[in-house]
RNA sequence: GGACUAUUAGCUCAGUUGGUUAGAGCGCUGUGUUGAUAACGCAGAGGUCCCAGGUCCGAGUCCUGGAUGGUCCA
């Protein structure tokens, strides 16, 4: 036998590295066939309940590393509510309508003219659903606990029934309206266009400069004014209702020598103006700023019943033109939304072809946009107002497919509108808690300034609006009749609308006053996929039994703030008056660590997929615990190394407990508070000021505050020190010693809690913990958090103790000094001399602190006096080959002298029949 | 241009109501161990606290302006 033999190393099974890669997989398979889920719920069934509402990711494509932090976040949060006393169910959700998934078909070769809508729908419903599987396995691969066979999809029939019905009681409020806004506008196809289908060319445009007489100059300009502006669109002049300015632009009114007429223009474009229209000898004769001719009006250039209004606002620039802007509102975003600001018309004059109509006037009407041009410049000149024509070559917006420009156009479109009930959103708001706190002035002064909401989308995959027309065109938009279709969709489906006349999708016996013969249309667009997602407290929160409306709390990115915080809380106030949650936690996106974002071009993306597979979830998981993610966030390969030490260090400390505690039963040898060492108690109050500070901190959902006193915690206080002077008790000591069982006692509830408390952000890991140590339950996420213990003398106690940390700094200096000196190598070769203050005695005295052990010297010897010192010699007398310090009694005793007298008494207790023949080194 | 927000060591972050030489962990360097060993201990070097003004006896901390970055709008 060896003499090493005799000691208590400890072993565990727990290894060192944890192939995380390998063994993550194995690990959420089996928690998904024990329904470890289900199994927490079910113990948690009586408990009050706590909601984290899942907003619903988009159906298209990989998860990315911001999917990745918004899913590690809730599931830390669900977990932890679930392991302290709530019931916190978690359903997870996708977004699965839209415009993405149906270019994805396209981009697949599909033609979606070519098929009936019916048919499209058809496809891409089966796309998503594709996509949701995917994603799916991928959100369980973050470790992510959740009902996911039963997540709710925003293209299920019930969900569906559910966002009709909020139509339905918003409509029954008079919330709903139909009006017109300019889309992008394809005459070639005959259909609006989005953003994406769009591509740029130049094109060449003839720029009409011309000027309009003032009306009423409010005091300011005399009727013999006019305001000079330009155009690129000659067309839109026909529904032109205003001229816009900038608000701090400097305006001049000037007269030209050549010209009787006093004319508006940009100051800072006067000169080259003044050169285009062939004025001479300028005359500034007043300035103004743009908002100082606010809500003047002027004539039409040709249509007298017109009464135009200059308005102001930031998107005119003085890089080109006249500084002013005619503005047709039914011709241009811009220009709608000045118009809306100021309540003007909204005027068309296209139709869907690209030809004019009878309200562009007679001699316009039945004319192609882009051939009027010529009948501008004759009418502008008829009426004198005629000034210059250019020729440019602009960037324009043409349709990707046919090639062939766009233009801006308005259509009918339903709006929501938010005025009449703005207020009430305001102040559900202010009852809402926002982490991080600023978040509430955020959605503020969003909801305070935004516009209607349009809801209403010229495309295909999407929930239909359940509008009718009567055969005078009326709309219908009747809160009876759209309960009717709810019923419908929430049996067959929302495509039953594509499939089905409007008769059929009516009541039998419905009539209607516009429509004598009983003839009925339907309306043809679908909802804006916001109305979809922003109606989940209907289609989820209401609708499944063991969840509550409104929800406790929302997890999403600050993108948010325009979109799903945004939809839900309108739609929510609207129908119900109330807000759909109670608090929003918003977090910031994810760059790279020199903060640029992520794109295959710079290399740097970070694919949790691919992390898993190289590192392990679990360091992607501590590394959503290290950051501050109400704030803009940084990942990079480097930046995850980091977070792997430290994932290390965590997990070799813990090994270190479950090997030592190897020998250990924690019900026979468990060692009451009382009764522990010193420095037991310490560690004991240590751990339990943790338990303490990780309540408080998880309740304000503070991981990365957390996260920093863990890795203090089990760097310095466990390993640096604690773990460290246990060694020569837990080695050393008779096995059944009693300071042994109490340090085992500490070492094995340190492991028990840390585990416990490190579960919601490492569930991997803490379970295969657990599996090593003695508890009761099955899984360490089935075991309830540790509570905090008070403990009346932790805080004396604590500053007592860091009386001896100070000293012990001290020695760890003069220590290190000796080492230089080559006096020493290890400190277990060092003799102490200290000097103690009297302070630093009575504490430690008080304490009953043994500074040899805990100094981990093999001699010390104090005294008293005025001021610490500390004094280093090597040590006398011989090594003890068993605990390799040195002592003065080597040979003491007769049985075995290779041992001092201690060692030799632990041998003969530990091991009765052993002799010293028996040992070799 | 607007709303909101951020800028402290190589990295992740602390720095209470303004008050002595700005802290922690990791990383780095050196070193000790070789009975936590692809582990552990000890020590050390790293900071014009984004910049410029201002208030004050005193500012990372308060005020003003600016720069750079972010999200959403326009």
């Amino acid at each position: 036998m060896k003499i090493k033999d005799t000691l208590h190393l400890g072993h565990t099974d727990f290894p060192m590295r944890g192939s995380l890669p390998k063994t993550e997989p194995v690990r959420e398979k089996q928690w998904a066939d024990d329904k470890l889920y289900e199994q927490r719920l079910a113990l948690n069934k009586n408990k009050p309940h706590f909601n984290l509402h899942d907003g619903p990711p988009y159906a298209n494509g990989n998860i990315h590393i911001g999917h990745a932090m918004n899913k590690i976040s809730k599931d830390i949060i669900v977990r932890y509510k679930n392991m302290t006393g709530y019931y916190a169910p978690y359903v997870p959700g996708w977004d699965t309508h839209g415009l993405p998934i149906e270019q994805q078909l396209t981009k697949a070769g599909h033609d979606r003219k070519a098929m009936a809508k019916a048919d499209w729908r058809r496809l891409a419903h089966d796309y998503a659903l594709k996509q949701v599987d995917m994603q799916r396995k991928d959100f369980k691969r973050l470790g992510v606990l959740g009902d996911w066979d039963h997540p709710y999809l925003t293209l299920q029939p019930e969900f569906e029934a559910a966002q009709i019905r909020v139509f339905g009681a918003m409509a029954g409020k008079g919330y709903i309206y139909r009006g017109l806004k300019p889309v992008y506008w394809s005459w070639s196809s005959e259909s609006a266009l989005a953003e994406a289908e769009i591509e740029y060319h130049d094109l060449e445009s003839t720029s009409l400069f011309y000027a309009n007489r003032v009306k009423d100059g409010k005091g300011i300009l005399d009727h013999d004014t006019y305001l000079v502006v330009w155009t690129t669109t000659p067309f839109t002049i026909t529904a032109s209702r205003g001229i816009t300015l900038g608000p701090d632009f400097d305006y001049v009114l000037v007269k030209a020598a050549n010209d009787d007429r006093k004319f508006v223009v940009a100051k800072a474009l006067l000169e080259e103006n003044a050169k285009r229209f062939g004025w001479q000898d300028c005359k500034v004769l007043a300035t103004y700023k743009g908002i100082d001719l606010d809500k003047i009006t002027v004539e039409h250039p040709w249509d007298p019943d017109v009464t135009e209004l200059v308005m102001n606002a930031n998107h005119v620039t003085l890089d080109a033109g006249t500084g002013l802007v005619h503005t047709a509102p039914g011709f241009g975003e811009d220009d709608y939304n000045v118009g809306m600001k100021y309540g003007i018309e909204v005027a068309m004059t296209v139709d869907e072809k690209g030809y004019l109509m009878a309200s562009a006037g007679p001699d316009f009407q039945g004319k192609f946009y882009d051939d009027v041009t010529p009948i501008v410049i004759d009418k502008l000149k008829a009426a004198g107002l005629w000034l210059a024509t250019e020729k440019i070559v602009h960037s324009y917006p043409f349709d990707w497919r046919t090639k062939k420009p766009i233009i801006w156009r308005a259509v009918p479109q339903w709006f929501v509108s938010i005025e009449p009930f703005r207020k009430q959103i305001l102040d559900q708001i202010d009852n809402v808690t926002f982490y991080p706190d600023w978040g509430k002035v955020r959605l503020y002064n969003m909801i305070k300034d935004r516009g209607d909401w349009v809801i209403s989308r010229q495309r295909v995959w999407g929930v239909p609006l359940p509008i009718f027309y009567a055969e005078d065109k009326t709309p219908i938009v009747d809160e009876k009749l759209i309960d009717h279709v709810a019923d419908l969709f929430a049996k067959h489906g929302s495509t039953y609308w594509f499939e089905h006349t409007a008769k059929e999708l009516l009541p039998d016996d419905y009539t209607n006053p516009h429509s004598p013969h009983g003839e009925f249309t339907k309306e043809e667009d679908i909802m804006d996929v916001w109305f979809d997602s922003g109606s989940s407290w209907a289609g989820v929160m209401q609708q499944r039994d063991n969840l509550d409306y409104p929800a406790d709390v929302y997890l999403e990115g600050a993108d948010q703030f325009r979109g799903w915080f945004n939809s839900n809380i309108i739609t929510s106030v609207a129908v119900n008056g109330i807000a759909p949650y109670k608090s929003v936690i918003a977090q910031g996106f994810v760059f790279d660590d020199k903060g640029q974002k992520m794109s295959k071009s710079l290399g740097n993306i970070i694919s949790p997929n691919e992390i898993a597979d190289q590192m392990g979830i679990e360091i992607i998981r501590l590394w959503v615990m290290s950051i501050d993610s109400s704030e803009d966030v940084h990942v990079s390969r480097g930046i995850l190394k980091q977070v792997s030490e430290s994932y290390r260090k965590i997990r070799n400390t813990m090994r270190f407990l479950l090997a030592n505690t190897e020998d250990f039963d924690a019900k026979k040898d468990r060692v009451p508070f009382e009764k522990r060492a010193a420095v037991d108690k310490w560690m004991t109050v240590k751990l339990n000021q943790f338990v303490k500070d990780w309540h408080e901190k998880m309740q304000r959902y503070d991981f990365y505050d957390l996260f920093k006193q863990l890795i203090n915690f089990v760097s310095t206080d466990l390993s640096a020190f604690y773990l460290d002077v246990a060694k020569d008790i837990v080695y050393i000591d008779e096995a059944d010693s009693a300071e042994r069982r109490s340090m085992q006692t500490v070492f094995y509830e340190t492991a028990v809690t840390l585990t416990k408390l490190l579960t919601p952000f490492l569930p991997h890991t803490a379970e295969e913990i657990w599996e090593n140590l003695q508890e009761p339950e099955a899984y360490a996420y089935l075991s309830e958090a540790p509570e905090f213990q008070p403990i009346a003398e932790a805080d004396s106690l604590l500053a007592d103790w860091q009386t001896f940390f100070d000293f012990r700094d001290q020695v760890n200096k003069e220590l290190e000094n000796a080492r230089e000196k080559s006096l020493i190598g290890k400190s277990a070769e060092a003799a102490l001399t200290v000097v103690l203050t009297q302070e630093q005695a009575d504490t430690f005295a008080k304490l009953g602190l043994d500074l040899r052990k805990l100094l981990m010297v093999s001699q010390l010897t104090q005294s008293q006096g005025s001021e610490t010192s500390v004094q280093v010699a090597h040590a006398s007398g011989a090594v003890d080959p068993r605990d390799r310090l040195f002592h003065d009694d080597i040979g003491a005793d007769q049985k075995f002298p290779m041992f001092s007298k201690k060692n030799a008494e632990i041998v003969e207790h530990d091991f009765p029949t052993l002799t010293a023949a028996d040992l070799e080194d």
